[in-house]
DNA sequence: TCTGGGGTCCTAGGACCC
DNA sequence: TCTGGGGTCCTAGGACCC
């Protein structure tokens, strides 16, 4: 059976803090508005800034004193995370009235999966449906790309803003895609587009005329997402309980000044830890590794982490782990932040039997996993089945799908 | 007067086991 | 008996995103 093509929304709120914050304080509309931690810190940046405030030129990530500089007229609000979690899940609200079918990336933006919802020119209605509603129930605007994949609704939301809705098709992507810039594909960062720069490969176009193999050998695994991406090509599913399957827990800090006292950077660390225990004790989570970050005053960074056979949850406990990892890390140096993570997060019930080698040998026999193993093989090569499927690639890298994946493929039988 | 804080995913090397 | 290679787990660091 051939494949059925998909409908996609990426939903992407525009200038989101800024805008929560003007439709807040209404006084604060039509004006430059820039949300900054403290504007009186040093070390102060632009976290948002509404539209008035692009307009002077200023962008999130800019110095708050370079911003006030371009812009003495700049109007500063310092962040309200309460506010913008509750407008986030309004709006979220509104796309589930749709379809269960929704995929939350961040705070401001989401996908949503319409294809069994709508046909043909009907999504641009429905897109146009959401977006005044999310106008005039929350007072917020957003831009919607329509495409039949991940990566280009992604790359079609931020094409019109603010109150953009952008359809990207396939067939599209020559003319629409392959002039930009290779920096503006979602997925080039400063270092990818400098390398890619540096070898002449200015545009997704580009990148996009050179073989797979010659994006391969430049940049790995990763250039082959890429190549496949200016090509139009991505294949991930839109996964509504994503957003359930947290990794890690982490809090860090920039230091007012770079501290060199140990028993100053002693006491952040109690207050990270303190402020981790309590993130993990409200979703109920515990976890097995503990990670401390060091950056230095000349912007090193370092870290070290260690792996534990029982849970680590108490505040005490990370506390002391996390001393224990800083002392063993820091070279007396001055330090600029530190920051405390508990990762390889498990929610208590999840705690649950592990698979035997010989359960495991039981499900490949089963028919839909022996299916996907052929698949895999016919793909890959060699493929072992131990604690969930292990692919050996021709790059010689391994890649891994987990129990959970296994039993999904089992349940499909069933549907 | 530079550069916050929350994350995810990937890579690569070493130890260890079979 | 000798040897090589495959596989897992752990750790450190980098790139990217919002």
């Amino acid at each position: 059976m051939a494949e059925q093509a998909r409908i996609l929304f990426h939903l992407d709120m525009n200038s989101f803090f800024a805008s929560v914050e003007q439709a807040y304080d209404p006084t604060l509309k039509g004006k430059p508005v820039a949300v900054a931690g403290n504007p009186k810190e040093r070390k102060g940046i632009i976290i948002t800034c509404s539209y008035e405030a692009r307009a002077y030129g200023i962008y999130t990530t800019m110095p708050v004193w370079e911003a006030k500089r371009k812009c003495p007229s700049l109007l500063f609000v310092t962040p309200t995370f309460e506010r913008y979690r509750i407008a986030s899940q309004a709006m979220f609200a509104i796309l589930r009235d749709y379809t269960s079918l929704v995929e939350p990336v961040s705070i401001d933006e989401g996908y949503v999966d319409v294809t069994d919802i709508v046909e043909g020119a009907q999504a641009i209605k429905l897109a146009h449906t959401i977006q005044d509603r999310i106008k005039r129930e929350l007072d917020l605007p957003c831009s919607i790309g329509i495409a039949p994949n991940k990566f280009l609704a992604k790359m079609a939301s931020g094409m019109k803003k603010p109150m953009g809705i952008t359809i990207l098709r396939k067939r599209d992507v020559p003319q629409v895609l392959w002039p930009l810039a290779v920096g503006e594909m979602h997925g080039v960062g400063d270092k990818t587009e400098k390398k890619l720069n540096d070898k002449g490969i200015q545009t997704i176009g580009d990148l996009a005329r050179l073989s797979e193999k010659q994006v391969q050998e430049m940049l790995g695994q990763h250039g082959e997402k890429l190549w496949r991406r200016a090509h139009g090509i991505d294949r991930r599913l839109v996964d509504p309980d994503s957003v359930y399957e947290r990794k890690s827990v982490g809090n860090s800090k920039t230091l007012s000044i770079d501290e060199t006292s140990k028993l100053a950077l002693f006491a952040h660390i109690d207050q990270l830890s303190t402020k981790v225990a309590d993130r993990l004790k409200e979703k109920g989570y515990v976890g097995y590794v503990v990670n401390v970050q060091v950056r230095y005053h000349d912007w090193q960074n370092k870290s070290k982490s260690r792996t534990f056979r029982e849970s680590i949850y108490k505040k005490a406990d990370i506390a002391r782990i996390s001393k224990q990892l800083f002392t063993e890390l820091w070279n007396e140096e001055p330090v600029r932040l530190v920051g405390v993570t508990v990762q390889d997060l498990k929610e208590p019930g999840e705690i649950t039997e592990q698979l035997t080698f010989e359960s495991y040998e039981q499900i490949a026999k089963e028919e839909p996993v022996r299916n996907l193993i052929e698949d895999l093989q016919k793909k890959y090569g060699k493929t072992s089945i131990q604690k969930g499927i292990k692919l050996k690639k021709n790059t010689g890298s391994t890649s891994s799908f987990s129990k959970d994946f296994l039993n999904d493929h089992r349940r499909k039988k069933d549907d």
